[in-house]
DNA sequence: GTGAAAGCGCTAACAT
DNA sequence: ATGTTAGCGCTTTCAC
């Protein structure tokens, strides 16, 4: 009636096989010579008390966890599940789990993340969060890698090709014969790329642009009024909308039904991201594909990289981002 | 020199404040009696070195982890997206980790998952999976419990109430005048409650089920094509569609705009799951809504609940699954 | 009020 | 081909 409840350990396996715990270890890790009654005792001592090792134990004694902290902003938006569904297979391959963050675009939650990551001693990070940098990745210890996110010189990031898709979005539209399109974004300035893109395009044509910003991580009944009331405002100057998310392009278009505009005779729509969800709900919309699975299992690749280099502080040089080409899916709004 | 780049330890603490690592400790966990300058001396120290307590080490000490499995079919679709963002922050409240894993409806999959939850010693599970069961599951030692789906009587199923939301979905339908409403659904059986709500609403009212199956986890293209097969096929027979989820009611509803069809003139649709992110892509879409956080916040307190009280063999009695109401949200499609 | 010693489950080094 | 010993970082007796 003894350790009722506890997990047999391996000295229980080596109990019941009649051999020593190194042995018992010798054949979990299938390392040095074993007899192979030595072996099959062994597995059969294992099989007959469930036994499963104790990755706790191991990963105390190797100081490694094979585990893997991914922090994204919420993984209820579809580009960001879909983010964590290939970056955990991906990981899940290589034999890392994944330890699930969602810091809602909010620094301080994704603080406190990153505390409690390093104390579960991760082996390394992944960070597709959308708030402002805090200094805490400066003085980390961990490898991290980035998903769309330029942190600092020396975190690698791993991203779409945005520039391009910024243009391609604004090309379609001012080639359909959009006089005015605007840029419907979450923040704008310098780091936006997909607004660079936006620009370069609308300057080339000389149009004057038109920025619409709606933060990202509005709450949905708020978010909805923000759009509704900027098209509003807006109705008569603009022509066409490239929104940087699908989310919010599918918005527009719904404005534009209930406000009885025709799209696209009326109002050409782009949207951004082209995740699997918002292809089977909205398939008409024309939208800029990411790659989402070659950018996560690249991000992968990276951080592993580093992690199994040992991470050594190799003075922290510069690494330039790893960007994939977008594609353009042309809908039934363009 | 030494040391480079390894974690600093309680031992490096204590040596700099010039006490045991057992007053460090104590520190650390508030107990027992320090004078208050130790306790400055320690947390200087601590601060000094950046120091962060080794959960790894704490795990295996205290049999315990804080730290849960999550399997669900893939956070990529926005219902087990939410699901997971909430689950996970009901979890990190309560101070648990949230371990993510996306068995994509494949048994195998889940399988080997379960395994490796086991060896990470998590300290219980949440499982959401949407595959046929798999043996493990009667002899783990974990406590589980499941989200929308029955494991084993001992096991805590959490859940909308599907039966009346098929009901209210199928009343609808009825109501608007629909004389020939069809299902789309996953898998048809008599373990799907909310075709069950739909046969009872039918059969009250004396019309015959129309049940169209597209298996849960067909991949993109091939999911569309069935969906149209199936419409193509029926589309004198019936005229209105109550779909089990979302993404399949759009499809529906694309279906009628390609063949030019008006919803809800010649087809009426309506929906399941009333996600966030489907509320803002096709706002229009008539749905029975979950209350996803509800029922996420009310999984994690009764896995809580198991594994604080120990999990202890109670002779695994039976228990009732937990259900709670759906929303009915009327748009444009009925 | 503080410290020394033992041990959680495992594996690497060093025997034999 | 197998066993013995020590220790990963922490907390918990038990001393003082």
């Amino acid at each position: 009636m003894a350790r009722q409840g506890r997990e047999p350990t391996i000295a229980d396996v080596a109990a019941l096989a009649g051999v020593s715990p190194t042995t018992v270890s010798r054949v979990l890790n299938n390392r040095g010579y074993l007899s192979q009654s030595t072996k099959d005792g062994v597995a059969q001592a294992m099989a007959e008390l469930h036994y499963r090792p104790n990755e706790v134990a191991r990963a105390l004694l190797g100081q490694r966890t094979r585990t893997v902290g991914v922090i994204l902003p919420t993984v209820a938006l579809p580009f960001f599940g879909e983010v964590a569904v290939s970056l955990e297979h991906a990981l899940a391959e290589r034999g890392y789990r994944t330890l699930l963050c969602n810091s809602l675009g909010r620094s301080e939650i994704e603080r406190d993340y990153l505390l409690q990551l390093e104390s579960n001693r991760v082996d390394g990070l992944i960070s597709g969060a959308h708030n402002d940098s805090i200094p805490e990745y400066a003085t980390t210890r961990l490898p991290v890698v980035t998903i769309d996110r330029e942190l600092a010189d020396h975190i690698p990031n791993v991203r779409a090709d945005n520039t391009t898709g910024g243009r391609m979005a604004t090309e379609l539209l001012v080639q359909r014969g959009c006089r005015r399109p605007a840029l419907f974004t979450s923040t704008s300035g310098p780091r936006n790329l997909r607004e660079a893109g936006y620009r370069a395009v609308l300057a080339a044509a000389g149009i004057e642009p038109t920025i619409v910003t709606v933060a990202f991580g509005t709450p949905e009944p708020e978010r909805t009024r923000l759009i509704d009331a900027a098209l509003d405002r807006l109705r008569d100057q603009i022509d066409g909308v490239f929104a940087t998310d699908d989310l919010t392009a599918c918005a527009v278009v719904d404005w534009a039904r209930r406000t009885g505009r025709k799209v696209p005779d009326d109002l050409r729509v782009v949207g951004f991201d082209g995740t699997n969800a918002l292809r089977a709900a909205a398939p008409w919309l024309t939208t800029v594909q990411q790659p989402i699975r070659q950018i996560s299992r690249a991000a992968v690749e990276v951080l592993l990289e580093r992690i199994e280099a040992g991470s050594g502080d190799d003075g922290r040089p510069a690494v330039a981002p790893v960007e994939f080409p977008v594609t353009l899916i042309e809908g039934a709004t363009t």
